[in-house]
DNA sequence: CCGATGACGCGCC
DNA sequence: GGGCGCGCCATCG
């Protein structure tokens, strides 16, 4: 485990049920640009479901990438209540910034 | 440090 | 929406 995986998992814990973030929200709040970085951390995801990382999508939108297939992850999506049009998500239920609060939300 | 990899992001057609 | 190329950064070998 890296201190690195540490944070993004963190980040994806705080998205909320219905709504999805994308890697470089993910990214931007932990003061990084490595998106990749981020997705990998989510690829190797150990904390599943505790960690929502399919509500994790690209910043234009699209779904992304996802351990169980691309498929499931849209299923999954779709049934937190996440439309899904054209194969991409509407910004409306995007999370583009994060608190800069460091305390855990799980209380 | 170097080389290779990747669930990315952006710009262009 | 789909495809292509480049840049970016952390992890792994």
């Amino acid at each position: 485990m890296t201190p690195f995986e540490e944070q993004v998992y963190g980040i994806c814990r705080r998205v909320p049920e219905g709504k999805v973030t994308t890697y470089k929200a993910i990214a931007g709040a932990l003061g990084i640009k490595a998106y990749q970085a981020v997705g990998q951390a989510l690829h190797k995801n150990p904390f599943a479901p505790n960690v929502p990382c399919h509500r994790v999508v690209n910043a234009d939108g699209s779904i992304g990438g996802f351990a169980g297939g691309i498929k499931k992850k849209m299923e999954i999506l779709r049934s937190e209540g996440i439309i899904i049009k054209a194969g991409k998500i509407s910004k409306d239920q995007m999370i583009t910034s994060f608190s800069p609060s460091p305390l855990h939300p799980r209380g």
